[in-house]
DNA sequence: ACGAATTTAAAACAAGTGTTTTACTTGTCA
DNA sequence: TGACAAGTAAAACACTTGTTTTAAATTCGT
């Protein structure tokens, strides 16, 4: 029989239908889903109007299958194991956690698409959003806790070990979440390579002096009273 | 003359311009700008459509008044000066900062709107962020960086300064903006009142400690070799 | 090469948008 | 009271949006 081979990996299956997937992750990662128009993306894409419906559904079935696309070609410029040495210090491995997490989120090719299209979703979440946090943000926040835990030692409670982790990934999200004020603020401060391994290091000394201090935790210490 | 005296306070002059300022803030805040439509907004304050066309040039202008107006509200709760002892210990300024700068996020009247608008910026910068930045967050930022630099001492190069200070806030708005994948995450955390201190305490301690090891800096310490 | 299925193209559709126009009401001072 | 300004109301305008329709073109197995 002659039924057609399923293609090795979806790779170049139809031209136009991929040219619309980059085209509209373009569009909707510089302008948003809502202010996004299919014409616009269309345009780009050299496909005609309706090139979209016929594809995909519609535009929300259009902007899911760009999300796990995005979300397919940041993990395999950035893969989640992030190349740790097998048998590495929970320092370096926090280290390696913030330094690869800035990475990912700074990258400047197509691959950085997830990160603000994600940046979008946390501040008008779409139904994508479920899946997204299920099958990769739980995976990475499993890995950073346990490396928090690691440091923290054996008689950590969950909570403290959970707003450690938080801790370490606010630091790492907030420049590329709060990037408008930032080059407001300090229109100095750039995001090349060198700049972002700096902040990795200080991220990573400034977290573990934290994390430290959360696990000898008893009285308040020098809080002020309530 | 019979020249109308000038309102004392621009305070309730025109009901439907109130109005308009209201309900523009409450659908601004919830759905954004551009989803926003005006009729909605005239619905919600009972005015004719052409009342933002004729109290507020266009769509633009009326988001504009809205932000200055929002901001102005959540200033009037949560002044800059955070109610601070006037000769407090830097920790208890940090403390204060990190807490009264929760509060303000995590406020549930109108005037948590001006972050759930900011939060909107951050994604969508409008050309109301400059001044935003100019007459709200600099004061802010310099007040932060002012605490930090005492925390850190004489011999804190400004760069230092501004790393911790940024590690600070990073903390306190990720819970704000990141909301969505953390009650994905975790549905069990809530952001009542004592959750809110617990945090802002747990935020306090682990920056102290991070901002104590950033003054001792020398060599980069435990981080492993580029 | 033929014919059926798939894909593309142009045009039109239907709904929703911000804005403007025009007329009407209201309140104020001479 | 009566003209005059300020505010409101209803309707229509001009435009953009996502989507559908209809027809043409292309592909591909036989």
């Amino acid at each position: 029989m002659s039924i057609k081979f399923q293609p090795p990996d979806d790779a170049a299956q139809d031209a136009t239908r991929q040219h619309l997937l980059e085209a509209a992750g373009e569009v909707f990662a510089e302008v948003g889903f809502h202010s996004a128009t299919v014409r616009e993306i269309c345009q780009r894409a050299g496909a005609n109007v309706a090139a979209v419906n016929y594809h995909f559904r519609d535009k929300d079935g259009l902007y899911a299958a760009v999300l796990t696309e995005s979300l397919r070609l940041s993990l395999k410029k950035y893969p989640a194991d992030m190349g740790l040495p097998p048998k590495a210090t929970p320092e370096q491995r926090l280290h390696a956690f913030a330094r690869s997490f800035l990475w990912r989120i700074f990258s400047t090719g197509a691959e950085s698409r997830h990160g603000r299209l994600m940046a979008r979703e946390m501040v008008e979440p779409s139904a994508a959003l479920d899946p997204m946090v299920k099958e990769h943000i739980r995976p990475l926040s499993d890995l950073l806790m346990s490396i928090v835990s690691d440091l923290l030692g054996d008689k950590a409670d969950p909570q403290t070990i959970r707003l450690c982790a938080m801790s370490v990934v606010s630091q790492v999200v907030f420049y590329h979440h709060c990037r408008p004020v930032l080059s407001r603020l300090f229109p100095s401060v750039k995001f090349d390579p060198v700049s972002i391994d700096h902040l990795a290091d200080h991220i990573t000394r400034f977290s573990l002096a934290g994390i430290k201090s959360a696990a000898g935790k008893r009285a308040p210490a020098c809080l002020p009273g309530k």
